[in-house]
DNA sequence: CTACGTGCAAAAAGTTTGCAATCGC
DNA sequence: GCGATTGCAAACTTTTTGCACGTAG
């Protein structure tokens, strides 16, 4: 039911070729110039689609529209990590476990996200 | 130079008085039963003011529109719960603690976001 | 062939701005 | 009274949706 196109293609090619986070309109416009007559709304759709896959995720900065990049390791419960000097992020493939009881009275716990910020191993070794 | 308005006072006074944090839309319709024909334009130009100023901090949730909730003396380290079924987001004031070893090797964990997802009291009594 | 996916344009949602009228100090 | 602040509407930005056509499987 999926199909492979060649706007699906590029768009998720610019995407894990670029190093850092794109907004849709950036994909748009490097997409755009494998795919003439590419449209925002199609970069949308499929952004969309290809996170809820699990194959791309939301980097969401404060005061910042959203921008996306590439998962590589994927399937199985796990958390990130970013980094506050590379902007890098990291999987962390622990997690707290049982935090049902933090919510109140009343409230029901299906998930959670947990996001560390901090430094990573090479800017670390960098100061 | 700052002047007292019945706008800016009903504002504070509306997200102050919320334990969570509050859309801009909610705020509006909140302080809009205390100062009839309150605009949507006051309130975004009151929330970048008092945010400006430090008496009120967004919150930013992946894939949400901004929040705001207010800075106090009081303020601490807590998280957020949001419902899946209403969209509203609520304060948790537990925290799972020490994390800094769940983060790899050779990183250094500053400080963490933490959202909880599941129904909310008001969404499972609903049910 | 048969839908799923696309392009375009319009709509919706969220936020900012121009301007005359209002109101705090 | 003076000038900061407001309300309204229009402008903008970002994202979603309707619909007819194209195209992958």
């Amino acid at each position: 039911m999926e199909r492979t196109t060649r706007q699906k293609t590029a768009i998720l090619t610019v995407i894990e070729s670029a190093r850092r986070p794109l907004s849709p309109q950036e994909i748009l416009e490097a997409a755009g110039l494998q795919v003439a007559q590419l449209g925002i709304a199609t970069v949308y759709r499929n952004l969309k689609s290809l996170t809820q896959e699990g194959r791309l995720q939301i980097v969401t900065l404060p005061g910042e529209s959203p921008r996306y990049e590439p998962i590589t390791v994927a399937s199985h419960h796990h958390h990130h990590f970013q980094c506050l000097h590379c902007q890098r992020v990291f999987d962390v493939h622990d997690c707290p476990g049982d935090l049902k009881k933090m919510a109140p009275q009343g409230f029901v716990v299906e998930r959670h996200e947990l996001t560390l910020y901090g430094a990573c191993a090479d800017c670390n070794a960098a100061t």
